[in-house]
This record gives structure tokens, C-alpha cells and sequence, in this order.
RNA sequence: GGGCGCAUAGCUCAGUUGGUUCAGAGCGCCUGCCUUACAAGCAGGAUGUCGGAGGUUCGAAUCCUUCUGUGCCCA
């Protein structure tokens, strides 16, 4: 068959993909073997495929590929992530863009059925784009947070906490979105320095019409929920004043003067207003103060009634603000006002100012939980790569904050606790939480003496789940580990590894942790593997609204899902930022060709049952015993990369090995002359060899190692690449490797001399070595004068005792050889250059004797270090000594 | 403000428990080649105060101190 001289990965990716999916191959169930087991982090619904998930599940699918070569049952569980607000965020745009539908004029079932609807047209395109990439996921058990089951296992642990006092309802001081109306978690919003108004306000002390306090803030239309100023005890400017009463402006109303050791004296005026329901910080004051709690905001942002000065109520917080200016002006209490930078929160996902809001939410108690999950990993039960984003998880979990698991949306885990209807909005005394709304009416029943009290008396919270207190329970959940706790959890679980970016360490890692000890006692996972983020070539973070992420699919259409994969890989290693560029892709494309290439080559030849001759016999089967051995080196180091999850450095270690000793090489010690045969038993060995390669190669390029697998032979059915073992290392034949190390140099030696004395590539010439033991020692070994031939382009070698005439030489480890040239021989030239070699040469050994002389280094250093260190000086007085003859041969000036 | 990390070739980075004159890879660059698998290729080549300064050690890119620059997390 002819092979076309480029490789098209285009049609052997979507054939192989098929074939292995329809024949079973990526399908896991529990049996006898060692279960391997990975569940993917999953992506959110309406996300598509970008350079992140491309990395990840790169990464997660050649570790399942590579343990399915190792004979283990590899399990791949895929899925989706429902994604509460930024889903909901979606929907709801798409609603009123495309259905001029407004949320509020939805009931709660009628906005689910859209989402669904939503869910149901773009979720899931994600899953189908990884099966370009060749993700060899379990297809059968694709899982989402929002399946039946899921649901109910979020409602179980729910209900599980609640009854074992690690969830709580409470008021807490929230970041509250006023857009989306729902409370964001500290991850959720981001700060940025952005330009700012600082007003310098005076109130009055009660009973005069100068004295009073200036403070500074940055929210004059926050002053009507003051319920007190701070200032720092120690300072002097203020303490006659604490504990007098001042007036705030334009209302009048007396509020106290305290004194906390919060206030910075350094900051502003050193005076601090204080505003429990909008602040923190004021909030944490006013707790320690008794102070009364005034919120003047709504949950759109609004000022509301609370607020007694009329004119800026119904406005928008942001409205409002412009409005004080003229009216504090007018009332003569504007001191002034500046300018001034600071960080302001916005959320992630609507970009609107975050307020903080005291809210009644629902919290899990994390010190309980908290606790298993850090000693996990601080030792090593559950392994960190790279190691060191333990400090960032320590960090975290030595501070942690309840977590307030409620969000007002309705895309999402309704959250299952049921009230009575009777009693006031967020006033609840009586809090019923149940699997079941029967389950909860049955307590209320209870608990309030009525018998007679139906299902319409009680009303169900109206929030759901964060979706990262569904997203905890995903390796337990997946493989049904709350309703089937005997089932085929028990095999599955814990996990083997967890691939995901360290940017989600809080959101989910941590929280995983903790789920798995609260619910299996253990951990979910043995490893996690930390990514670094995919960033463009100027470092900056790959991102839609840069418009500097390439189109995933393209890169694949372009490249080959293999060249993208070696792409990012090759520079990945763990943890580590890639800074991604198109380059990468093309050096995994050029490297499909490279393989394809020797393909051609190897299945162009002819093969013939008889050798040429007994001196091609012998150097090929040097290069094959060679080629072995060093294999055999290979994947030693291999397995050792791969099991501190080296990924990078394992597959630049067989790139290396293919490209350069494989078919720079080995390919060209075999390769037969113009138009003649190759032996079989080399051409059976090189096809075996070949077959390895890419069995070993297969786990991060998948597609094209299959192919060339069903190239290389005819193969039985299912005889497929990735259902292979892969290959073993073994004991290495160390000095046969650095024998052909050395014939190696003595090649390059030749090469660069032609070179330098512009000799064409194909001019035969004659070498001769300088007669001497390890000269006689290197030629015993069969093979290797006729493939310094053939590679060196040589018409003869001989051993010899003088210097031929009109001959370069030069040295290779101790030895020295000669090469004739039909040429005029530059003696100054050649001493110049034996000089600098001598120089080299001496130099080296001046600083082997000082270590040698040394007597504390001969004492202290391991011996093994020593020998080291004598079999250089040995090595470099030969080599001088060999410079030097050459030397007064061609009577060199010394 | 608290904590963590990084600084090595023009660029992006490896360099494992200190041990070869150990300073390395890929890309880029330079020279010569369309050599009958591959120009998406072949054969060669150049490139560094290992951020600065001290210290420990027989020996430091590697360990310690400090300074400088830089990135991230938390507040």
C-alpha cells in the first residue's frame, strides 16, 4: 500500500475512536483486577471545550490509558456539573433575549422546565468535544449533578448534617449580588483597585453647633444605618470625645462615640463610622457593642424605608451616592472630598459591586469537618503533585469560616427544609428539615401539637444548594455510594487520582476531603494531581474576553488531537503554568510525521531470508541489542516519571529516545543499501521494536500509535494497541550501551571533520586508530567496526602503530584516530587546535588532581565518588598524552 | 498587613538525596545539505557571573542568611 509522505490524522482519529468505543474498550465494570479509578472533575453543563479542559482531561486520560496497559481495571467516569448561578445566569439571558421572558414572571416549575430545555440543547456539548481529544471515558456511567440520584444523595447529606448539629441557619454578614440577588461565596468575588470617592464628613456632637467629629468614607449614603462612631482608644485627638453622643447630618439622629482597638488611626480622619448591616467589620464591632442593626438596602440595591431621609429612598445604592453630595453640601457638613484608589468586589458572575448584607442563610459548621480532611493531607494520606500546595491547603483550612451553602436561585438542589407558613419571612421559629415534604409535615405535626396541620400550611425554602456542596459528594455519588453502600463503591472507591487546576483547591479539593471522610470514613482519593493554568504567550490568563484562547477544535483540525496533546504536555509539568502557544501543537504535528515517516521506511523494504553478508549480520544485530537495551533504560525511567506523575518529563523521554535513537540512529544502522533487502530477522525485530514504541507511546498519543500498530502487522481482531501490556524494563546491559555511545561519538567526530574540510557526505575515507588496549577492547565488540563504516562512510579502519600521512585526527574517549584526507594538511592549524584541546585537557585535570590531593575529600567522600574522580585523572593523562605525541609529530611550538 | 513561590541560554523551562569540566532540553539563531522515510526534514555549530552579596562544606545552580526583582493566595 503507498503511504502518503505526510501523516493525515483527520481520518485515522474519528476511525480509531469508534472502534475502540464500539468494541467495549472504554467500559469498566468491577472484577478481579486492581481497580484504577479517576472521576472527572466535572465541567460545567453549558460550558464548550477550552485550553484548560483540553490539559486536564489529557492528562486524566493518558493516566486511565497508561494503568489499562498496566493490566489494571481502568475506570473513567465522566460528567457534567450543573452549575448553579452561572448557568441560571445563562438562562435567564437566554429567556428574555430569545423568549421576552422576565424570571419574576415565571413560576419556579415553568423556570425549570427552560432550564432543562436549556440544559438539554447545549449541556453536554463538552462531553462530545473530549471524545475529539480521545478522552476514553466510561461513556455508560456519564453522570450530572442534577440526575435523580444526585438530587437525592444532596438531600440526604443535607438532611444528615442538619440532624448531626453540623448545619446550621443563621444570620450572617453575607456578600450579597444585588443583580442576581443571590449571596456569593468569598470565591466568587474579585477584587480589583478601582477609582474611588472618599467623603470627609462632619457629625455634630449633640448640643453644639461647631464641635463635632469628621469622619472618612467611601458610602455617604450608608450614614442613615450608623449606629455609632469608632475611634482607636490610644488615640489622643479623640479621647475626651468617647462616650459623648454626635448627630448624624441631615437627620439629626444621636449616635455614640466608642472607642475599639479595630480603628486605624492612621486611616482617614481616625474616626470610623460605624454601619452594622453594611460592613464586616462594623458588623463584628457593633456585635461586640450591642449596637442595634439598621439595613437601609434591599436586596436589588435599593435604599429602602429603614433609611429616614426621604429624598434618596427607592434609589439605587449607586444613585443615591451621587445624590449626598449635593445635600451634605447644602447642609454645611462636607468637609471635602478626594479621590482615592481601592479594592472594590465585584461578583464573578454579573460583575455588579458586591454588598455585604446580613442574611439568614444556611451554614455547615466546618470545624468538625475541617479537622480529618487537613491532618489527610498533611500526612500524605492523601498525596499533593507538586507536594508544595499543601502550604495553600494548610493555609486554608487553619482559618476556616462556616459555609454558607444556601443560594437564592432556583437551578439547583432545592434545599429541603420546610416552615410554617403562619409565622413571618425569614422570622422562622420552627424549622423542619426532611427528605420528603410528607416526612416534614409529620414533624410539624409534632412540634406544633396539630394534628390536623396540612402540607398547604408549610412553605419550602426557596433556595437552593451552592454547587459546590453538591459538587463534594460527586466520588461518592458517582458510583451510587449513598443508596448502594455495599455496591460497586466498595471497588472503586477511594479513587486513584483527582486531576483538576489549584485554582479550585478551596472550592472542591478540600471540600471533596471532608466529604469523604464525613460520609466513607476515608479518603477519596489517593492523589491529586494540581495543573498549572493555561496562559497565552504573554503570560496573561486565557480568557473570552481577551479573545486570546484558541478554538480547542481548531487546534485539533489543525494539529491532531495527538499533536495537541503532545503539545501541551511536552511543557506541563505539574502545577506549572503553560504559557500556550501554537508552536507546541506543531512540534506534536512534526513528531506524528517523524513516526509516520519511519513507518514508510520500515514497511519499503524488501526483505530477503538471506543476509547481504556476515558483516551487515553483525552490525545489525549490535543495533538491535543495542536499541533493546537502551529501550529497556527507557521505560525504566518512564515508570519512574510516571509514578510521581512526571508526565512531561516521561513523554520527552520517549520523544527522545524515538527521534534520536530510534531513527537517527538505529533506523539509519539498518537501513539498506540503495535498492537492496533487509535481512528478516533484523526486519522482525525492528517491526517487534517498532510495536513496543508505540505501545509505550500510546498513552499520550493515542491515535496515530494505533494506527501505526495496524500498520506496522496484520492484526488479529481486537489485537489493539491500547488493549496491549505495556512494555517491561529489565536488567540493562549498561556497557554495551556505552560502547555504542562511544562508536556513536567517533561518528559525530568524523562528520563534524568533513565538515569543517568541506568533504561531501558520501566520500568513502580511511580511518585508522592508534593501536592500544582500549582501542582492541572496543573493536572486540561485534558489530561495531561495520557501523562505524557505514554511519561514518568509511572504505576501511585499521589498527595502527604510526601516524598515516596526510591525515586529521582526532580523540574519543582514550583513543585516537586518524582520518586521511586527499588534502594539504594545515599544521599551524592543527597544532592551534591540538593547543586548545591540551589546554582543555589540563585544566581538567589540574582541578581532578586538587580534589585527588585533598585529603579531606579522599576521607569524606563516598568511595563510589572517589573512583569517580580517579578514573578521570587516568582518562585525561591519556588523552594528554596522545595530544602531546600529536604534537611533537607535527613539531608543533609548544 | 500575613503566608507561599519563583529568579538558570535570545524565549519557555528541566536540573530528584549537594558529587564528572555539570551548566541541560525544546524553540529561536548560525553553517552546510532537496543524501533514494521525513525541508513538518538531515548533518553540524554558537550561546550562560545559574538575580546580587555573604556563609556552611573537601565540594554549592542545589543547603543557610540577607538584599533586589517578580508572581500568587489570604486579609
Amino acid at each position: 500500500m503507498e503511504l502518503s509522505s505526510r501523516y493525515n490524522p483527520a481520518e485515522t482519529e474519528t476511525r480509531w475512536y469508534e472502534h475502540w468505543n464500539a468494541s467495549g474498550y472504554f467500559r469498566s465494570t468491577p472484577d478481579e483486577r486492581e481497580p484504577f479509578t479517576v472521576v472527572i472533575p466535572p465541567p460545567n453543563v453549558t460550558g464548550i471545550l477550552h485550553m484548560g479542559h483540553m490539559l486536564n482531561n489529557t492528562i486524566q486520560d493518558i493516566l486511565i490509558r497508561k494503568a489499562r496497559l498496566d493490566g489494571k481495571n481502568a475506570c473513567w467516569v465522566p460528567g457534567t456539573d450543573h452549575a448553579s448561578i452561572a448557568t441560571e445566569a445563562k438562562v435567564v439571558r437566554w429567556l428574555r433575549e430569545e423568549k421576552k421572558l422576565r424570571k419574576a414572571d415565571l413560576t419556579r416549575d415553568e423556570f425549570m422546565a427552560y432550564a432543562y430545555q436549556w440544559k438539554d440543547k447545549y449541556g453536554g456539548i463538552i462531553l462530545q468535544q473530549l471524545r475529539r481529544l480521545g478522552a476514553s471515558c466510561d461513556w455508560e456511567r456519564t453522570a450530572f449533578t442534577m440526575d435523580k440520584g444526585y438530587v437525592e444523595d444532596c438531600i440526604r447529606m443535607f438532611a444528615d448534617l442538619y440532624s448531626k448539629g453540623k448545619l446550621y441557619r443563621g444570620q450572617r454578614m453575607v456578600n450579597w449580588d444585588p443583580e442576581a440577588k443571590t449571596v456569593l461565596s468569598n470565591e466568587e468575588v474579585l477584587y480589583n483597585e478601582e477609582q474611588s470617592e472618599l467623603f470627609y464628613i462632619q457629625y455634630l456632637l449633640e448640643g453644639s453647633d461647631s464641635e463635632g467629629i469628621v469622619i472618612a468614607t467611601q458610602r455617604p449614603e450608608t450614614i442613615f444605618a450608623d449606629v455609632a462612631i469608632a475611634v482607636n482608644p490610644k488615640d489622643e485627638r479623640y479621647k475626651h470625645l468617647v462616650g459623648k453622643n454626635v448627630r448624624i447630618p441631615l437627620i439629626d439622629r444621636a449616635i455614640p462615640i466608642i472607642a475599639d482597638d479595630y480603628v486605624d488611626v492612621e486611616f482617614g480622619t481616625g474616626a470610623l463610622k460605624i454601619t452594622p448591616a453594611h460592613d464586616p467589620n462594623d458588623y463584628e464591632i457593633g456585635q461586640r457593642f450591642q449596637l442595634p442593626i439598621l439595613d437601609t438596602i434591599d436586596d436589588d440595591g435599593r435604599i429602602n424605608e429603614v433609611c429616614s431621609y426621604a429624598p434618596i429612598v427607592g434609589l439605587d445604592r449607586f444613585e443615591a451616592r451621587k445624590a449626598m453630595k449635593p445635600a451634605l453640601e447644602a447642609s454645611g457638613r462636607l468637609v471635602k472630598t478626594e479621590m482615592y484608589r481601592t479594592n472594590i468586589g465585584r461578583s464573578e458572575r454579573t460583575n455588579s459591586v458586591v454588598e455585604p448584607k446580613l442574611s439568614l442563610q444556611w451554614f455547615v459548621r466546618m470545624s468538625e469537618l475541617g479537622a480529618p480532611a487537613l491532618k489527610a493531607v498533611l500526612e500524605r494520606e492523601v498525596q499533593f503533585y507538586p507536594d508544595s500546595f499543601q502550604n495553600l491547603y494548610r493555609n486554608w483550612m487553619e482559618n476556616l469560616r462556616d459555609w454558607c451553602i444556601s443560594r437564592q436561585l432556583w437551578w439547583g438542589q432545592r434545599i429541603p427544609a420546610w416552615y410554617l407558613k403562619s409565622e413571618a419571612l425569614n422570622k422562622e421559629t420552627h424549622i423542619f428539615v426532611a427528605l420528603t415534604a410528607e416526612e416534614a409535615l409529620e414533624q410539624a405535626r409534632t412540634a406544633t401539637q396539630n394534628p390536623s396541620l396540612s402540607l398547604d400550611e408549610l412553605r419550602q425554602d426557596e433556595d437552593v444548594l451552592d454547587t459546590w456542596a453538591s459538587s463534594w459528594l460527586w466520588p461518592i455519588s458517582v458510583f451510587d455510594g449513598f443508596r448502594q453502600p455495599e455496591g460497586e463503591i466498595n471497588y472503586y472507591y477511594p479513587t486513584s487520582v483527582l486531576v483538576t487546576g489549584w485554582d479550585i483547591i478551596f472550592f472542591w479539593v478540600a471540600r471533596m476531603i471532608m466529604a469523604g471522610y464525613e460520609y466513607k470514613g476515608e479518603r477519596p482519593f489517593q492523589a491529586v494531581y494540581f495543573t498549572g493554568m493555561v496562559r497565552d504567550n504573554q503570560r496573561r490568563k486565557m480568557s473570552k474576553s481577551l479573545g486570546n484562547s484558541p478554538d480547542a477544535l481548531k487546534l485539533i483540525d489543525d494539529f491532531g488531537a495527538d499533536g495537541v496533546r503532545y503539545g501541551l504536555m511536552s511543557s506541563a509539568a505539574a502545577g506549572n503554568d503553560i504559557l500556550f502557544d501554537d508552536k507546541l501543537c506543531e512540534n506534536g504535528r512534526n513528531f506524528c510525521n517523524k513516526l509516520w515517516n519511519a513507518l514508510r521506511l520500515v514497511k519499503g523494504w524488501q526483505v530477503t531470508d538471506h543476509a547481504e553478508n556476515e558483516a551487515v549480520v553483525r552490525k545489525n544485530a549490535l543495533a538491535v541489542r543495542w536499541m533493546r537495551e537502551k529501550f529497556k533504560q527507557t521505560i525504566a525511567e518512564v515508570e519512574a516519571h510516571f509514578k510521581i506523575f512526571r508526565l512531561s518529563d516521561a513523554l520527552l523521554g520517549l520523544y527522545g529516545y524515538i527521534w534520536d535513537d530510534f531513527c537517527s540512529w538505529y533506523l539509519e544502522m539498518i537501513k539498506p543499501g540503495f535498492e537492496k533487502p533487509i535481512d528478516r530477522a533484523t526486519y522482525e525485530a525492528t517491526l517487534d521494536l517498532y510495536g513496543d514504541l508505540m505501545v509505550a507511546l500510546h498513552p499520550f498519543m493515542p491515535f496515530i500509535t494505533e494506527e501505526i500498530w495496524h500498520q506496522l502487522r496484520e492484526r488479529a481482531a481486537g489485537d489493539d494497541c491500547m488493549r496491549q501490556q505495556y512494555p517491561k524494563t529489565g536488567a540493562v546491559d549498561e556497557a554495551l550501551i556505552r560502547q555504542v555511545e562511544t562508536a556513536k561519538d567517533v561518528i559525530a567526530k568524523v562528520r563534524d571533520l568533513r565538515n569543517q574540510n568541506q568533504i561531501k557526505p558520501r566520500e568513502e575515507l580511511k580511518m585508522a586508530i592508534q593501536r592500544s588496549d582500549s582501542a582492541q577492547a572496543l573493536f572486540a565488540l561485534e558489530g561495531v567496526q561495520e557501523m562505524l563504516v557505514k554511519l561514518a562512510v568509511l572504505s576501511e579502519i585499521e589498527l595502527t602503530d604510526t601516524e598515516p600521512a596526510n591525515s586529521k585526527s582526532f580523540v574519543s574517549g582514550t583513543e585516537k584516530y586518524y582520518v586521511e584526507l586527499n588534502q594539504q594538511i594545515d599544521v599551524a592549524a592543527e597544532c592551534a587546535k591540538i593547543k586548545e584541546e591540551l589546554n582543555y585537557q589540563r585544566g581538567f585535570l589540574k582541578s581532578v588532581e586538587g580534589k585527588l590531593s585533598n585529603e579531606r575529600f579522599v576521607s569524606g567522600a563516598p568511595e563510589e565518588v572517589v573512583n569517580n574522580e580517579r578514573r578521570k585523572m587516568a582518562d585525561a593523562k591519556a588523552r594528554i598524552q596522545i595530544l602531546e605525541e600529536s604534537q611533537d609529530k607535527l613539531g608543533c611550538a609548544k
